[in-house]
DNA sequence: TTTACTGCAAAGGGTTTGCATGAGG
DNA sequence: CCTCATGCAAACCCTTTGCAGTAAA
């Protein structure tokens, strides 16, 4: 059960697991649309009515921490991933949607390994995003939701 | 003379071209450690005393919109880049500078037509960030000036 | 039982906005 | 001249912090 590897990794990392942050967890897990904080915030509600944005914010830090999930700054305000392996964020310019590109992690390990043995520069991990038109968008211009950051 | 092209591209996208805009353009196109906005209007106010962050923020997002510089935001702040040609960005997450990768440009060229084919996706600008340890700060901890985001 | 987390409220700080004055084209 | 940029101050909002009560181990 994927709960039980949740668990364990923040055993592992010496922090408490609580109810609360096993609903953080799994709403960035199940999620793939790289929510925000008040996303997140409104999803966990529905099962923790009296939860905080504090809470939420406290969670998120820690579960970074743990590797469990990337948190992505943008200029407005931040996302947050559960895909920690390497990987292409598309981001829509139009309608705002974030999404995962199917591919290009080998591409990004092999960039990784070129960048360490020419400059020495020793990454551990590494953001890759791509601001432009998806294939909706670009179509016709659709319901702009809203504009990316 | 550079500053004539600079010049160009305002009129271009149909802003007017003062002094401070000129001083805050050539501030960030003449670094290359990814400045802060309050380390932009720290430089530019040695030329302008008066001038405040106000009009450093403006016109920061009128050069973005230029093309002439680009944004990256970063969890505690922005910063601002004066390469806009794809490459690979730095970060340090022992003395939080930010360098750019003398290459990868290439694969980062190949990797948008990858994505571009198999997804449909038109990506028009791309942020690459590496976060990791610099060869400075993997030899000896040394003086951690201030952790990156 | 001990330590750390939750919830609440208030503070913090980077960024934006409104408005009067001043400068660009 | 007319429009837009600057400078100043105040507002905004995302995020962090402090503290009392409470739950994890």
């Amino acid at each position: 059960m994927m709960q039980n590897a949740v668990v364990q990794q923040l055993r592992q990392g010496g922090v408490r697991v609580t109810p609360q942050r096993l609903a953080i967890a799994e709403a960035v897990l199940n999620s793939s649309d790289h929510p925000t904080v008040q996303q997140i915030h409104e999803r966990v509600q529905q099962h923790f009515p009296s939860m905080t944005l504090a809470t939420v914010y406290s969670t998120l830090g820690v579960l970074s921490k743990s590797g469990l999930i990337q948190e992505l700054p943008f200029a407005k305000q931040s996302r947050y991933e559960s895909n920690v392996l390497p990987h292409v964020n598309l981001v829509c310019v139009g309608c705002g949607n974030i999404t995962d590109a199917d591919d290009g992690s080998e591409i990004i390990v092999r960039l990784r390994e070129q960048v360490a043995s020419e400059t020495g520069f020793q990454a551990m991990w590494q953001r890759v995003d791509f601001h432009g038109w998806c294939p909706a968008c670009t179509a016709g211009q659709p319901e702009t939701a809203s504009a990316a950051d």
